[in-house]
DNA sequence: CCTACCGATCGGTAGG
DNA sequence: CCTACCGATCGGTAGG
């Protein structure tokens, strides 16, 4: 309770350097030069270095859960929720932007049950997602054909956010994912070029999946 | 000369290792090991483990850069050349699994003027792609307002392929690229859906670029 | 929280 | 290509 302040200090240095250089090549005096501690003293506050690991990868996962639930359990048309899913996924990535990468990269380097526990939380988020495009779908928004490879979009556009998205650039994250939805809503081409159809539909064969 | 077959045989059990356990966490002795000699032996076919991440990147980065080159010199028009361009991408990542993970996740492990050799190419290769949707804005087939978006959500797709792309599934690299371009090219929505256009126009007040 | 240090393992080398 | 081994560094511990 007492170095609660510490802990945190040596929790923030951690994300900052698995960000950075990855979890591997970071090394435990690293993280203890970076809190002003020698590498011995960082016992005192943590028991292994994956434990820092698994503290950053899991509150960030918590944070991706709670603000995706919220969105399916409301009540608002598809679209919408489609849109406030991105919402939310890019404001947990603008609040925690090292976090956000520790989690999408350095989470393998997790072992045993906890890894097995981070691995089960992707795919509740996944889940959750593939929830608001079927719901679209059987609400009759969004094509079915398109929901399998809709999923893998919005999932690898959400994947990727931390890896452009400047927190203290001038588009806020609801801006951000305001206009990513435009694209991925309302498709890159204009009506009148879109009519042109320029090649093949060939989604008209896709099975509904 | 000789050995070029022992060599290869090294590349191909480093790049399996690196893409499963990533580079830091994979050792030497890992790599000797699934190449059937011991840690020592392995230097008389290569020099330090970095020249093996090196190769392995610099490899695949000029397949990406080759590829997409070459759809970017047709004289398609735009829509069909963001079709190609994704099949391009697609196809390199179908072939190169291993490689591609490696390119995307382990490439921040290099050091020095290599490490600035592989920024190098993903930067003209990002270049590349913006060409692509820059064309499409400039001939009247795309919207303007859509174009850094467009590209961050091309980007995106394209970098987390490899995550969920299984080569030995029923869908070729050719009809997984068509059904993504649907999906990006034509919107999520159905066109009765789309008209009921459930939200404000973010995208309106959206500066070119 | 520091001093002092540990066993293990790392990438790489020498000599044959 | 193996045997034998290196210096360095790793995550972590004991004792205070």
């Amino acid at each position: 309770m007492a170095d609660r302040g510490r802990r945190d200090q040596i929790l923030h240095a951690a994300r900052t350097l698995f960000s950075e250089k990855g979890y591997h090549a970071t090394t435990i005096r690293d993280i203890a030069q970076m809190s002003g501690l020698l590498s011995g003293s960082l016992y005192a506050h943590i028991r292994t270095k994956e434990d820092l690991l698994f503290e950053i990868t899991d509150e960030v996962a918590d944070q991706f859960l709670e603000g995706l639930q919220a969105v399916v359990d409301s009540a608002d048309p598809p679209p919408v929720k489609f849109r406030r899913a991105l919402v939310s996924h890019i404001q947990v990535v603008a609040r925690n932007l090292d976090a956000a990468r520790v989690f999408s990269h350095e989470w393998r380097a997790l072992q045993g049950e906890r890894r097995d526990r981070i691995q089960q939380k992707r795919d509740e988020y996944e889940r959750l997602w593939t929830a608001v495009l079927s719901e679209g779908v059987a609400a009759g928004w969004f094509y079915p054909s398109h929901q399998r490879f809709a999923r893998m979009v919005s999932l690898s556009v959400a994947n990727w956010v931390y890896q452009w998205y400047d927190p203290s650039g001038q588009l806020s994250p609801e801006e951000v994912a305001g206009r990513l939805a435009d694209v991925l809503l309302t498709g890159l081409q204009k009506p009148a070029a879109s009519s042109k159809a320029p090649m093949g539909e060939v989604s008209s064969a896709c099975p509904t999946e």
